[in-house]
DNA sequence: CCATTCATGTAATCGGTTACATGATTCT
DNA sequence: AGAATCATGTAACCGATTACATGAATGG
């Protein structure tokens, strides 16, 4: 074997190989894998993607089929090889650097000492609604996901597990957004008709 | 005046002059109110500092004066101008998109049902401490910022409003984030030893 | 002696977004 | 008639990271 030196894998490769593994798929499919905000804590457009996939091919990770199609175009049909799947695991077992988040809104939140603060509440009140929505939708797919996985949802080895484990994660983040977002709303308002 | 095409502000550009509105810097006093973990939602190195200044300049957003120093090497100190801390309160009103997140430890909780259990929930358990300590790093600060400040914490015209802001989030992100690590590890590992 | 802090810059590279490009089918 | 879905690609640009580059003073 020639793993002389292995061209470190971006992020979005592993993410490819993180959906392939649940079965093949075409480009178009990964996209939409990775479409918000279905990819919670992940997302791509096609024109990142394409090209990707076929880096992956090139390492070796990824083999394709072409399907064609009677009524829409044909599709390129993209599988894990086993070389694919072992790298997957072997990124899996690596260490993960925490993320580093830029985040405007919390920027904002710092300057907001010199914003009008009703105007700021207003616009807090609206990111509060959209978390707020973000959080029921997510809720409504655990609820989905219970019914159609079973058991699986809490079987380590089943693919139900990451995708809820994923779900729980969104579910705590948005409901944390939504309640800094109402906190700050509030505390803006509360200065603004002192008693 | 001529705002013909305003060549929209980045980001970064915005979190310089919202450092620089809490009094004049120098690039590399930026660099340090922008470096991990004080700039808790942003964060940028020097080399991408030095030429966003510059650029804020050519705008007419920021000056700067040389300050001469013996013993150390002479600083360009910058500071706001009335059209800077315009442009920072247009921004302040503006709508803000919600974030994109890309979480690469999310990411492979979404692919953990391929990974070995107790090795996962080992790594899951070095997060929850990472996040515990950014944590408590959080409310360390946000103690002190309660004696330096006094009240100025709760008036949203103080400077120190916006840190409290900042700093609230941070506790609620990181507090959230280590539950959830926890859960995951617990849910790996029960399902290893069944009773 | 070596690492760190202060202090400022440039260059190469990489990852991601937006726009360009094409084209059939189905739904409103 | 126009929009949306399926399907795949390329090119230009922008933001961010890493590395290159210099140099004096202080602390272990």
């Amino acid at each position: 074997m020639d793993i002389v030196s292995a061209p470190t894998l971006s992020l979005l490769g592993h993410a490819l190989l993180g959906l392939l593994a649940h079965g093949p798929k075409s480009g178009y499919d990964l996209a939409q894998g990775l479409r918000d905000p279905v990819g919670l804590f992940w997302h791509a457009g096609h024109s990142q993607i394409y090209p990707e996939l076929a880096r992956l091919e090139a390492a070796g990770l990824v083999r394709h089929t072409v399907v064609p199609q009677a009524d829409r175009p044909d599709k390129k049909v993209h599988e894990l090889t086993p070389e694919g799947a072992a790298a997957l695991r072997a990124w899996l077992a690596a260490p993960t650097d925490v993320p580093k988040v830029r985040d405007e809104l919390v920027l904002k939140a710092f300057c907001v000492w010199l914003a009008d603060p009703p105007a700021a509440a207003r616009l807090l009140r609206d990111h509060a609604r959209a978390h707020e929505e973000r959080l029921a939708g997510y809720e409504r797919r655990l609820a989905d996901f219970a019914r159609e996985a079973g058991d699986g949802l809490h079987r380590p080895a089943s693919p139900w597990f990451g995708a809820h484990a994923v779900l729980r994660r969104g579910i705590g983040y948005e409901r944390e957004y939504r309640d800094w977002c109402v906190w700050l709303a509030d505390a803006l308002e509360a200065a603004e008709r002192p008693s």
